[in-house]
DNA sequence: TCCCAATATCACAAAATATTTGCTACTTTT
DNA sequence: AAAAGTAGCAAATATTTTGTGATATTGGGA
C-alpha cells in the first residue's frame, strides 16, 4: 500500500524528468536503493518503465498515465457512491453489462444485494471480484487483454456482444466535453457503443474530474444514457449545456 | 492458508456427515465458534453449503468435490513439474493455448523465458497470472463463467474457439481409462475438442493419479495428442495397453 | 402471545501471518 | 577496480485471522 504510493510517485517523478538514478530514487523517497531497485523491478515488469544501469527511464508509450491500477486509486470514494447509487438502477433477476473502467467496475461490489443476477462484462476487475460470488451468473467477453484498461477488447470481445443483450448496461467514459463523451482508444469506443447497442437502458457513470476534457474519439451523445451519474454537481454553464442538451443528469453528492 | 485447509476439511467432514453442529466443529478444528461461523459464512458464499440454525448442511450439488479452488492444492509438486517440462515444447513466438484445470493452468507460471508469446486461454487462473506479465499477448476466450471449473465455457467460448489457430495446445483431463480421455462435463469436453482443432501441436498435461479412473464423457484417443506428460510411471498393464495403442507418453520423474 | 434459552452477530483487541524493507556479502558490468 | 546490481536473511510493518465478551435475533414452548 505505502510502497504502490511510492511508485506511483516514481513514476510521476520519471513522466517530469524522463530518467532518474537509483540514488537520487532512495534519497527522494526516504528509502533504500535496494527497495528502489526492487521498485523499478516491479515497474519494469508491468512495462512502465526501462532499467538502466544506474537508474531508469520511461518508455515513451505513455501507458502509465491511463493504467488501470494506478487509476484506481483515484477518487475512490467518488466512484464507490456513484457505483452504490447506480446499483438502484437494477432490478434482481435482470442482466447486467458492465465496461471497462475502474468507476463502472466499482458497481461489482455492490450487487450482492441483487442476486440473482447476470453480469456481462469485459472488464477483468469485475470477472475477478464476481467470479467467487453466488447466485451471480457472470458471462465474460473473450478478447485481446489490455493492460491499459485492465480488460478484453478487440474481435473477439466484439464479436460476443454482437449475439448479447442486457437489461441495463454501466459505462464509464474518461473524458466529457460539451455534451458528448469521448475516449482515447478505438478499440474501447468500439466496445461501449457495441453495449450501448446491445443494452435496453444504459448509464454512464463518471466522476466529476472527467468534465470539462477531451480524447481523440468521439463516443457517443449524453443524451443516449438514460441518465448520466456524477458525483459533484458541475459548473452552471457546463450544466445549461447538458440541459439544453436533453441530457439527464444525477448528482450523487457526498451526504446523499 | 490454514484457514483454507480447515475449510476444506470441514466441507470433507460434511460430505461424510451430510450436516454439522458449529459446536461440532469448533471442537473438531479446535477453533472457536465464532470461527467457525466465519467459515461457513465463506463457504455459504461461494455455494458450497447452507448455513441452517446450529450448524450447516451440504448442498446436493457436488460442486464441492471438483472444485478448482479445492483441488489446486493437490499434487502441486506434481503439476509443477509437469509444468516446467512441458513448456519444453514452446518456442518463443508461438501462440500458446491452455485450457481449463490446474494441471495445464501451471504452464502460465512457467512461460516468461519464452515472451514474446501469445497465449489464448479460458482458464481464469492462467488469466490472472499474465495479465500483468510484459511480452505475453493474453486473450481471453469469453464465455460462462464456471466456478467448478474456474474458467469459461459455452457458446461464446466455441464460437471464440472457431476463429482462431494456435501453434501449441497444453490440455489436462480428469480421467483416463484405457487409452483414451474422458471428462466429466459435456461443455467442458466441447472447449477441449475445440482447442484440439485449432492446435497444429497438442500435448496432454495429467498427474499419475487420473489414470484408470473414468467420467461420463469419452473426450478422445489419447493418440491425438503429440505426447501425453504424467508424474509417474503407470502400471506396466497400463503401459503396455498405451503402448499398444500408439500413444507417446513422457514420464516425468521427481528426479529429471 | 410472550418469554427465554440457544444461536448468531458485532466490534474490538491479540495473535498469527505475510509482506516489505534494509543490511551485508557476493556477483556482475563497464 | 570501482560502481552498480543481486541474493539471502532478519527486523520492521502491515494485513489477516482469531477469540472474547457484549449485544441482537431466533424459534419453540408455556
Amino acid at each position: 500500500m505505502k510502497s504502490d504510493i511510492r511508485r506511483q510517485g516514481i513514476m510521476e517523478f520519471l513522466m517530469d524528468a524522463g530518467q532518474a538514478g537509483v540514488d537520487d530514487l532512495a534519497l527522494l523517497f526516504g528509502v533504500s536503493k535496494m527497495t528502489v531497485h526492487r521498485d523499478l523491478d516491479e515497474l519494469e515488469e508491468s512495462g512502465f518503465l526501462r532499467k538502466v544501469r544506474g537508474g531508469a527511464s520511461i518508455q515513451p508509450s505513455g501507458l502509465f498515465e491511463s493504467d488501470f491500477r494506478y487509476r484506481q486509486k483515484q477518487a475512490i470514494e467518488e466512484k464507490q457512491r456513484l457505483a452504490a447509487a447506480a446499483v438502484g438502477m437494477i432490478e434482481p433477476g435482470q442482466t447486467v453489462m458492465i465496461d471497462d473502467g475502474s468507476t463502472a467496475g466499482g458497481i461489482a461490489r455492490h450487487l450482492a444485494d441483487l442476486r440473482p443476477l447476470t453480469v456481462i462484462t469485459n472488464n477483468l476487475a469485475v470477472i475477478q471480484d464476481l467470479a467467487g460470488a453466488g447466485g451471480i451468473s457472470l458471462i465474460a467477453l473473450g478478447g485481446q487483454y489490455s493492460k491499459k484498461f485492465h480488460g478484453f477488447f478487440g474481435l473477439l470481445a466484439e464479436a460476443s456482444l454482437k449475439s448479447l443483450r442486457a437489461d441495463v448496461a454501466f459505462l464509464s467514459s474518461s473524458a466529457i466535453h460539451g455534451a458528448s463523451a469521448f475516449h482515447q482508444d478505438q478499440e474501447v469506443v468500439q466496445a461501449k457503443r457495441l453495449m450501448m447497442a446491445a443494452a435496453t437502458r444504459k448509464y454512464l457513470l463518471v466522476d466529476h474530474g472527467k468534465f470539462g476534457r477531451t480524447a481523440l474519439h468521439f463516443l457517443t451523445d449524453l443524451s443516449a444514457f438514460d441518465t448520466v451519474f456524477t458525483g459533484r454537481a458541475p459548473e452552471p454553464a457546463m450544466r445549461a449545456a447538458l440541459d439544453a442538451a436533453g441530457v439527464s443528469l444525477t448528482v450523487i453528492d457526498k451526504g446523499s
